[in-house]
DNA sequence: AACACGGGGTA
DNA sequence: TACCCAGTGTT
């Protein structure tokens, strides 16, 4: 990386390096990706990582649990189809992470053998950027490369007092010249993790508890008062609104699903075959008519279920109307009928999995079974 | 530089 | 509700 001049006095910089360390070493916290020093698995190492971006620790420990327990080893994720790998990652979010990951771990084993120990290399790959690159290179190879992410950035603008929107380029360059000069050293990797762990349990965005901080004393934002203002947050756009109409649609007991275009929203994943409503318009004729473009002719009963959902960027409404087929068409395609057991095991969004959870009895693919057994 | 991309935790 | 989270890729 191509650096700014040093911003830290060197007796600053081991000051604080020996505390984060010391820090670190009196209690950081048991996580399933954290292994002793030196031992560290590079494939699981990165899985960790890549689930962790924009997600928060206590959200990903079941997950890669998960995700582990079918892939255990990058063979195996290599030899895994993009419809498993999505299984394993409904729910988490942001789902072209998981479609890199298996992307990202054919490209490693057929250009090295391996995962790759250079920043340069790992950054090369899909779904690294410079955050991963670095993480993954001082945490699996004990690489002096700095990583900084939204923890690491609040801890060191207030460390550093730097001002600033933490997304701007100036800014950003800044963080990052502090970071690479804090990770010059040994143990590179924990010095990395020293400073995520405390800008998730002890930097805090709105209340820092520096009664707790190891490098309060050294804090440059808290010299001056000003470590509940820095960084200052980012604006955000409001969230559009996405209105979803779909159908529920049961043959023998099986659900009608539909698979998404890979990229975009939900890319890849199986959903209630269904049609966006346009402000104004009717959801069912909408719908009915949408599906009939693809093919699918639907005669759209009643509402059966409806789930809202707040994404970063969308509000997110999803509909289900009863709707019933005269025909389907041939199997293949991106078409497929779930028995209820079967479900557990599709790559679902989080959205999609309430909305088939909140259907009445009545709507579901096991109710006539169930009616059945009740007389 | 701005936007798209999920879902959940926290105050 | 508002903000953010172990960010990356596209336009």
């Amino acid at each position: 990386m191509v650096l700014p001049m040093p911003v830290l006095p060197s007796a600053r910089r081991s000051a604080l390096r020996r505390r984060l360390l010391a820090w670190w070493d009196a209690g950081h916290r048991e996580l399933p990706w954290r292994f002793p020093t030196g031992e560290a698995d590079p494939y699981r190492v990165w899985i960790s990582e890549v689930m962790l971006q924009q997600t928060q620790v206590a959200a990903v420990v079941p997950y890669y649990l998960r995700f582990l327990e079918r892939f255990p080893t990058l063979e195996a994720l290599a030899e895994a189809s993009e419809d498993e790998v999505l299984a394993r990652w409904s729910g988490l979010g942001y789902y072209a992470r998981g479609r890199r990951l298996r992307a990202a771990a054919r490209e490693m084993l057929a250009r090295h053998g391996g995962v790759p120990r250079s920043r340069e290399a790992l950054a090369a790959l899909p779904g690294f950027g410079p955050y991963t690159a670095g993480a993954v290179a001082s945490i699996a190879f004990g690489l002096e490369e700095p990583c900084v992410d939204g923890n690491v950035a609040r801890v060191l603008a207030r460390l550093g007092c730097v001002e600033g929107a933490p997304e701007a380029p100036a800014t950003r360059a800044r963080l990052w010249a502090l970071a690479a000069e804090l990770v010059r050293g040994p143990r590179p990797g924990e010095l990395n993790q020293a400073l995520m762990d405390l800008g998730a349990t002890v930097c805090g965005k709105a209340a820092p508890r520096c009664a707790r901080c190891p490098v309060a004393p050294c804090c440059a934002a808290r010299a001056r008062g000003r470590e509940r203002e820095l960084p200052p947050a980012r604006a955000r756009r409001a969230p559009r609104r996405l209105e979803v109409a779909c159908a529920v649609v049961v043959q023998g007991g099986r659900l009608l699903l539909e698979r998404r275009p890979p990229g975009g929203l939900f890319g890849g994943l199986w959903e209630l075959p269904g049609a966006e409503v346009a402000p104004g318009a009717t959801a069912p004729a909408a719908l009915a008519e949408a599906l009939a473009l693809r093919g699918l002719r639907v005669r759209v009963g009643k509402e059966l279920a409806r789930v809202e959902r707040v994404l970063t960027h969308r509000r997110l409404a999803l509909t289900a109307f009863r709707g019933s087929v005269a025909r389907l068409p041939p199997p293949g395609g991106q078409l497929r009928l779930a028995a209820p057991e079967e479900l557990p095991a599709l790559a679902l969004s989080a959205a999609t999995r309430a909305l088939v959870e909140a259907l009445p009895a009545s709507g579901r693919p096991a109710a006539r079974r169930r009616i059945r057994e009740e007389e």
